[in-house]
DNA sequence: ATGATTAGTCAGCAG
DNA sequence: CTGCTGACTAATCAT
């Protein structure tokens, strides 16, 4: 019989390789399904490797956009507390001022 | 000879190992000691397959906290920006009062 | 020699 | 049957 490469026989459909096997031998058929089947078994294998470091690197990436998150979080926390530090500034300059008015006031009604 | 478990055979040290092995057959030995060998294989690669499961724990667990820090971030920005806004209230009136002042303090510098 | 890691193989489960 | 995954083995690399 011919020799059917690793490639070939990994391609072929199982009815393809059927209508190839025709008048052979059980035995020998049973032999090439069970090296197909070995073929197959080292793609999956490969590909389940592949997968679990390409799932690897999907959890890293995630950690990294959210670290990322996070220090633009904090960015726009401290913007918002200096705004708020800055608010306090001129709400007590003010609050000075009206104090200053009510005091003005006072004043002036007890003099009246 | 007497037959040694797989959990004997881990458990020596090539030392008492070889002392066992004193008047063997070298094709016995070599037997015995790549059955060790293999043995010791197993447990590698079980330990090399749990670090695997334990690192991927660690990273979940990592993104996990980060999620949480995230969240927290934004409750503590939300608060801070609630701040915000009442602070600009108060401002605002205080703005308000201010103004008032001026102009009736302007109205009576022009009546007088 | 020892331990870790990779690729291939088989068993066994899921679809 | 096809595809995937856990465990085992052998080969290989590093210490």
């Amino acid at each position: 019989m011919e020799e059917i490469s690793d490639d070939e026989l990994i391609g072929l459909s199982v009815k393809d390789l059927n209508k190839l096997l025709k008048g052979k031998d059980k035995a020998e058929v049973q032999i090439l399904k069970q090296r197909r089947r070995t073929l197959k078994n080292r793609g999956y294998a490969a590909n389940c490797r592949e997968k679990r470091l390409s799932q690897k690197d999907i959890l890293d990436n995630e950690k990294e956009q959210l670290e990322k998150e996070i220090h633009s979080l904090q960015a726009e926390n401290a913007k918002t507390q200096l705004e708020v530090g800055q608010m306090n500034q001129t709400y007590a300059a003010l609050l000075r001022f009206k104090s200053r008015q009510l005091q003005t006031q006072t004043v002036k009604s007890e003099v009246s």
